[in-house]
DNA sequence: AGCACGCCGACT
DNA sequence: GTCGGCGTGCTC
């Protein structure tokens, strides 16, 4: 059942027909609603007296919906994750199919207005006001809109205006089918070198079995290639690929090249799709009918009749691993599923998470390397720019300046990154030194000049500008640098060289980023200023120069895992540059030009750094070399929090497990987030397997504990963010 | 999570 | 006298 509660619910036999299998959904009573369950087994008595038994209204599946190695996958993940199996089962089911929808894909049903629908006046319409808002609807979307789409914002059923408009000969239905068929003419393969042939022919051969390949490349080694062409093979032989991405590198580009080169239908899961697309996605990779199915995190989830091959790319891509509820990692979880299913999985990417390279060490992961950049690219050059005392104007220094009006006079193009959207960090009082706090959290207001107003990033609270100090009524200033200000200089800087800035802010309406990725590949744009969204998954052949405005935010993080972000971000950003012929400059800002981190990562790139960091996770027992399980709590005070994770510490020490070593508890590092207060405990094991058995008697006795009705709590298994 | 029950405060 | 605030308890 979908609810939060552990354990399974037992329900009498439909009253005639066959009994559901296994994997089927069910729709039975339940408290007082009535609502759609997964059959997880069958048996013969319950624990309950069979009075207080009820019964199952409705068979809503004839065959499994999840068929066995799915489910017992979703099983396993429950209790590694130690979250309740109902949830887990939610959160592999689309929304459809979870609220009881046939699993049958009838395909899409789009409406649009015909050549007379498209001229006609709908104020004409004054007796039917209804088909009147129906017609303008279409007549906006000429390419037609769905019935969901329709039914969006409106409280009224739209179909029966629709049939007055069809019957009127203004308004055309269209059935298109679920999937979009292959393409009759497929481009021509490009010439592979010798070790993308020879990373093909590594997966190719494991086929048929389970191994876990760590395909490392650098940006622009041509790893997408080996994907297709390994994917081929699998089509050869008849079986279906998964290929999971990050969010944000699921872009039209990456599909329409899969849909140019790959003879099969191709079934896109992601967060954008509208119900309807999903179901129909979901069915058509489950029935074998789509040959690739790609998708983000969840699509690790994903059904299908002929397994053949996973892919994961950018296995260490942040967003593989989701924040709240079930906690579980896409890039894990898909190793499991290669493993239990009997097919091989390959994990790329350019700068490999240090879990996956200490998997290598291990010999659990094969290692296989893309070393040259394909087409003869040359590897960009990596610089720091040692910022101590010198002059800085708006966080970019002399030698930052110099280098940019060289590139951009030799005709290059420049990316500038920063991690930090808006116009400034902080808005503070140069008489009497107040700051504009959130008052929900332990939390600077960020200044957002383009919208006028401070916006807390933690919890989302907006204000307006204060006119003057509320303290002492001397005029604010912004203090230190978003995106926005960047931008702002970059116009006084280089007037004469157009300059765009690509965050979530600016790309927020739909299509935004496409018509600015356009303008930058089209040489519009000069130079580009952004976030995140700027180092993943986009291809800028010709940046020459990439700079890395303010490394040292990543140097001094209460999270570990943060020089480990840092180093990756770097190369990430490296790779947009110097892609085509020309060799490209990467300039790292930094007031720390002697860190460590940054030593090895220039002196001997990623593979340096990550030996650097891999032996100091070692030093300091740290995952890869130990397993962690945080245990979080909430509430509208401080002291609750603590409060209960110390009783929870206390009794894990009652249960005497080896091997198991609390750490705190202690405030979160942001302790008090949108009005409550946060408090970590961390459980620390060098052994998995003691992490796992200790997790489950402990977890149980927790909910009994006095202090748990008082908080919010929940557990996170290998955490990837602490804080 | 949802949903209902139940017990206190402020409105017609 | 009723509406509605959220604490508490239950879901086979």
């Amino acid at each position: 059942m979908p609810t939060p509660l552990h354990g399974h619910f037992d329900y009498l036999p439909p009253a005639q027909g066959p009994l559901p299998p296994v994997g089927a959904r069910v729709r039975v009573p339940f408290g007082r609603r009535r609502i759609v369950g997964l059959v997880v087994g069958h048996g013969q008595g319950s624990a309950l007296p069979n009075a207080r038994l009820k019964r199952i209204e409705a068979v809503l599946d004839e065959t499994p919906l999840l068929d066995a190695p799915l489910l017992n996958l979703l099983r396993w993940a429950a209790d590694y994750y130690h979250h309740p199996l109902g949830e887990v089962i939610s959160a592999a089911l689309p929304q459809t199919l979870r609220q009881g929808k046939l699993a049958i894909a009838r395909g899409i049903e789009r409406y649009h207005v015909t050549e007379s629908g498209r001229t006609i006046a709908p104020d004409g319409l004054t007796r039917a006001p209804r088909q009147a808002s129906v017609l303008r609807r279409l007549q906006a979307n000429p390419e037609g809109i769905t019935l969901e789409q329709l039914r969006e914002g409106q409280d009224t059923d739209p179909r029966a205006a629709l049939r007055a408009l069809i019957d009127k000969g203004l308004v055309e239905r269209h059935h298109r089918p679920c999937l979009e068929p292959p393409r009759d003419e497929r481009p021509d393969a490009p010439a592979l070198n010798a070790a993308q042939q020879a990373a093909i022919s590594s997966i190719t051969e494991s086929l048929g079995g389970f191994t876990c390949h760590l395909l490392e490349g650098v940006t622009g080694s041509g790893k997408t290639e080996v994907y297709l062409h390994a994917i081929e093979q699998v089509l050869e032989r008849g079986l279906q690929s998964l290929v999971l991405v990050p969010e944000i590198a699921l872009t039209p580009q990456l599909l329409e090249r899969f849909r140019q080169r790959l003879a099969t239908p191709i079934a896109v899961l992601h967060s954008s799709l509208s119900d309807g697309e999903r179901h129909c996605a979901w069915l058509s990779a489950r029935s074998g009918e789509a040959g690739v199915i790609i998708g983000t995190r969840s699509a690790v989830f994903a059904p299908w009749a002929r397994p053949g091959l996973i892919i994961v790319d950018e296995e260490h891509d942040a967003s593989l691993k989701q924040q709240e509820g079930f906690r579980y990692h896409a890039r894990d979880l898909a190793v499991m599923r290669g493993h239990r299913e009997a097919v091989p999985v390959v994990l790329g990417s350019a700068t490999p998470s240090l879990e996956s390279l200490g998997n290598v060490e291990r010999g659990q992961y094969r290692r296989i390397e893309l070393p040259a950049r394909a087409g003869g690219a040359v590897a960009p050059r990596l610089k720091v720019l040692d910022v101590r005392q010198q002059f800085m104007d708006e966080g970019l220094s002399t030698a930052l300046l110099d280098a940019m009006q060289r590139h951009l006079d030799a005709d290059g193009q420049v990316l500038l990154f920063l991690n930090r959207r808006g116009f400034s960090p902080a808005l503070i009082c140069h008489d009497c030194g107040w700051v504009a706090d959130c008052h929900r959290c332990d939390a600077r207001m960020t200044w957002h000049a383009c919208a006028r107003l401070l916006r807390c990033h933690h919890c989302g609270h907006e204000t307006g500008l204060p006119a003057r100090c509320p303290s002492c009524g001397s005029p604010l200033a912004p203090r230190g640098q978003g995106t926005e200000r960047i931008e702002q200089a970059l116009h006084k800087h280089f007037p004469q060289y157009p300059a765009i800035r690509i965050d979530r802010d600016s790309t927020r309406r739909k299509g935004s980023l496409e018509s600015a990725l356009a303008g930058v590949r089209e040489g519009r744009y000069r130079i580009l200023v952004g976030t995140q969204m700027l180092a993943k998954g986009h291809d800028f052949p010709n940046v020459t120069l990439a700079a890395i405005l303010d490394a040292d935010q990543g140097l001094f993080s209460v999270d570990f895992r943060a020089v480990e972000r840092l180093a990756q971000t770097i190369i990430q950003v490296a790779g947009r540059s110097g892609r085509a012929l020309r060799a490209g400059e990467v300039l790292i800002q930094t007031h720390q030009p002697d860190h460590p981190l940054l030593s090895s990562l220039l002196g001997g790139g990623y593979r340096a750094f990550a030996r650097t960091a891999l032996a100091e996770r070692r030093e300091a027992t740290l995952p890869p070399y130990a397993s962690l399980a945080l245990l979080r709590a909430e509430a509208v005070d401080a002291q609750t929090p603590l409060a209960f994770l110390e009783q929870a510490r206390d009794h894990l020490q009652t249960l005497s497990l080896p091997g198991i070593h609390p750490w705190g508890p202690a405030p979160a590092p942001m302790e008090r987030r949108a009005g409550r207060y946060r408090a970590h405990l961390l459980l620390h094991a060098p052994r998995r397997q003691d992490l796992q058995r200790a997790l489950g008697p402990w977890l149980t006795e927790l909910a009994r504990l006095p202090g748990a009705r008082q908080v919010r709590w929940s557990i996170d298994v290998d955490p990837a963010d602490l804080t």
